[in-house]
DNA sequence: ATATTTAATGAACAAGTGTACAATAAAAGT
DNA sequence: ACTTTTATTGTACACTTGTTCATTAAATAT
């Protein structure tokens, strides 16, 4: 069975009513209150579907990580030429889809979020080390330890980068991290 | 001037009630009313303080990173022998760290707990390690890059030892970090 | 079309939040 | 010891939170 249109029609109204709200002021200073005010959706529906104002974001974030995970379906056309074989340019795509999602990463890289939003970021880059480094090296390495290893490496660098305003472009932060590698 | 007696000592009230809570339930289920309760504080008195049961918590965990710092004033014991010139040690008390305070730590890379902790970590274990790479490498390089990529690649192993239930010795997340950095 | 299922609504409740301010009490300075 | 400074307390207030439940309304199924 499909999900009801209702249900459909008051998440949207809420995503729709989130996003518009962060363009004004910080995530945990949004009220569940206020968001339903803003959204016309009844706040005991609001409960009945998340819990918190956090897990409609982390809802939001989802889709938006599905689009990372997509990005690897069609061809790559940002690898520095220096890349090529040693570098598997699929743990390097995130830059380019954290400087797509800007707005949105600033919040996720806050400090004030759960952890959680950084997990899921994790997960998704672990997983995708996973499937590529299980080839690579020998089968008596850990191979969650190791792409946790390397998942979070390449991760400290999106929080530098955040830190540091997003001033470097998405190409430079690729160049950064293939530089890295090789040290 | 030093501190006021009165706020010592109520700071401290707020700590000790805390910890005791934490006992029985999570950190987030914790009301700033139970916990005045708890430590016999008036409630705006906590908010003069902190603003928020997470402040709290923070404060307490800058004293049990402020352990760590001071770890490396003494000689380090836990080196494996493979390790003595490649890699420097002052990278990896970090697990003996966690170790010591597991139960502490386990609320640190909870999931509902704010991003800040993972950044008071996170900075940590950059300064040691900008200290020591600014001496190993060129000055052409970015040292707040590498030392983040660094350091978080070591946090990413904890991570995934968090996830893991702690169930290997801080030894041997020792030795498997050697490992990785020999890859 | 109609009946059935199920989601959204509105109202109400106890509890917690965050803030303000005058009154009190305890340190610090002399 | 006494005065001054400053932190804590108690009380109050408007507001948000999380939950419950009967009522309404919309979607699905027949």
């Amino acid at each position: 069975m499909k999900t009801d249109l209702r249900v459909s029609k008051t998440k949207e109204a809420l995503r729709e009513a989130l996003l518009n709200l962060l363009k004004q002021k910080s995530l945990n200073s949004i009220s569940v209150t206020e968001l339903c005010q803003a959204a016309k959706v009844n706040r005991g529906t609001f409960y009945a579907h998340y819990g918190q104002v956090e897990n409609l974001f982390e809802d939001y974030f989802r889709t938006i990580m599905k689009d990372l995970a997509d990005s690897y379906q069609e061809p790559y056309r940002y690898v520095p030429s220096l890349l090529s074989k040693d570098v598997n340019p699929v743990t390097i795509r995130i830059f380019h889809h954290i400087e797509k999602y800007q707005p949105f990463y600033r919040i996720v890289f806050s400090k004030t979020v759960p952890l959680s939003y950084y997990y899921l970021l994790f997960d998704e880059v672990q997983n995708l080390i996973k499937n590529d480094v299980s080839e690579h090296y020998n089968t008596d390495i850990d191979i969650s330890m190791l792409s946790a290893y390397q998942a979070n490496a390449i991760l400290g660098l999106a929080i530098e980068w955040h830190r540091q305003d997003f001033r470097q472009s998405a190409e430079e932060m690729n160049r950064l991290l293939v530089r890295f590698l090789s040290l």
